[in-house]
DNA sequence: CGATCGGATTGACGGGAATCAAAGACATCG
DNA sequence: CGATGTCTTTGATTCCCGTCAATCCGATCG
């Protein structure tokens, strides 16, 4: 399932964005130079601060945005202010609903975020002209289909050891993907309380397994963000896998 | 949302498949007769009974299906046998994973199941000569992308009361898609053990919570099978929305 | 350095769903 | 018709997680 994932990236060769003067994949990669200088007309550069809502439940979004840096949640939320984080996108991801005006989720910035963001008018003319960049739409559409059903095991199915478990497991495969190693250290990208709505759990139970994992020396923690995980395959025990 | 999904349906005007001798939609509906006539000669109709499997967890598919009539479920398993279906197909959705050989999920016949296959090769091919065709999947994989997210909503925030009101919810209003009167009857196209299973529940707290809406009035139930509503804003309220 | 504030941890307690077990409903078959 | 087997319902009990509340920790101030 993941040697997919991995042919679709190296076909994927980072390409250069004129508007946010970086490289990055993302949709871009399906484009001509040519198409890349015109898409470059219509685009901007955006930094987020953690928080920063990109949109929301009902409002219609008529941007696309590729994520440079940083994380974004997509959640939604019930009448009664009940909230589920239903999807996490990492860069190099891509932001957006193709052919639709309204998204269903509302997406807001985990951490600091980087994004270029076009017109979505721009872009759908581009596909008319271009098959390859709605495959890329496709592709990612069904990656994000794959994780969505993920979760649904996680959300329906663990305990919530190992919810937070498979957590930090899904965080650490997203900050490093290609890591081999048996140890791995991150950053949480986003507080208790949004850990906590990812997993469909409270704060406090989300925090007490923490520290559960922590006195069975599974991983370390160091100024409430920082995780140390010395040995992944127990990790990963713990997430029921 | 679903103002789309319609739009979608009402530009699919049903096409007849040779191969199936049926009348229906999903991809078929993008293809010119002359496709259709190609396509049917590589096509095979099959009726599959309760419980019979279209699709393994780590099977190689090599076909596509278009759902003629009854449910198929798509489920995941944990090592140690816990199960969580992720998602319903009803007709005229499409089954089958494009540009991937594994599919992560199992696919399993809900009810009796009729279906018209053909190998994913002849449709790729078609893809290359036709975009529309990989328009109409990424539309379909869009909407179950947004099933999938309204889902987890409902995994991960919802009580086991509102989990079997949203179920029910569910199923009729895809019974009945244009459904505007304010009370419904249909059957119940699973188990109450799949039910649970969709829900992240068990059986007995699925038949608890059935029991509580039948002694509250807001459905009937026949036979273990059929279920009636007479009031359907009752059993939505009952569903937290 | 102490004050303040938001986020995180820990504790006590109760409730809701899981578990284990038995009884009931329904279909098929001899 | 009664026997059998499967699915469903109901009951008794347990336990995990949610709730409410207090404390702690780290960051940012003056």
């Amino acid at each position: 399932m993941d040697i997919h994932r991995k042919d679709v990236h190296n076909s994927e060769l980072p390409v250069l964005c004129q508007a946010c003067e970086s490289r990055h994949r993302g949709v871009c990669g399906a484009l001509t130079p040519d198409q890349l200088l015109q898409l470059s007309k219509y685009s901007t550069r955006r930094t987020l601060e953690p928080g920063a809502e990109l949109a929301g439940e009902s409002i219609q979004t008529k941007t696309y945005s590729n994520i440079i840096s940083g994380v974004v949640k997509l959640s939604k939320m019930m009448a009664d202010g009940r909230q589920q984080i239903v999807g996490l996108q990492f860069a190099p991801d891509f932001l957006g609903r193709p052919f639709r005006e309204e998204n269903g989720v509302s997406a807001e910035a985990a951490t600091g975020v980087k994004v270029c963001s076009f017109p979505k008018n721009v872009i759908e003319r581009m596909i008319g002209e271009m098959p390859e960049l709605e495959h890329k739409l496709l592709e990612q559409t069904l990656n994000e289909l794959d994780e969505a059903r993920d979760w649904m095991l996680t959300l329906g199915r663990k305990t919530a050891g190992e919810k937070v478990a498979s957590f930090l497991l899904l965080i650490s495969t997203h900050a490093f993907p290609e890591n081999e190693a048996e140890s791995v250290e991150f950053d949480l990208p986003m507080s208790r309380m949004d850990i906590a709505d990812f997993l469909g759990l409270t704060m406090e139970t989300v925090s007490r397994q923490l520290t559960k994992l922590r006195v069975d020396g599974v991983i370390r923690i160091v100024n409430n963000r920082h995780v140390e995980v010395p040995d992944i395959a127990r990790l990963s025990d713990r997430a029921g896998m």
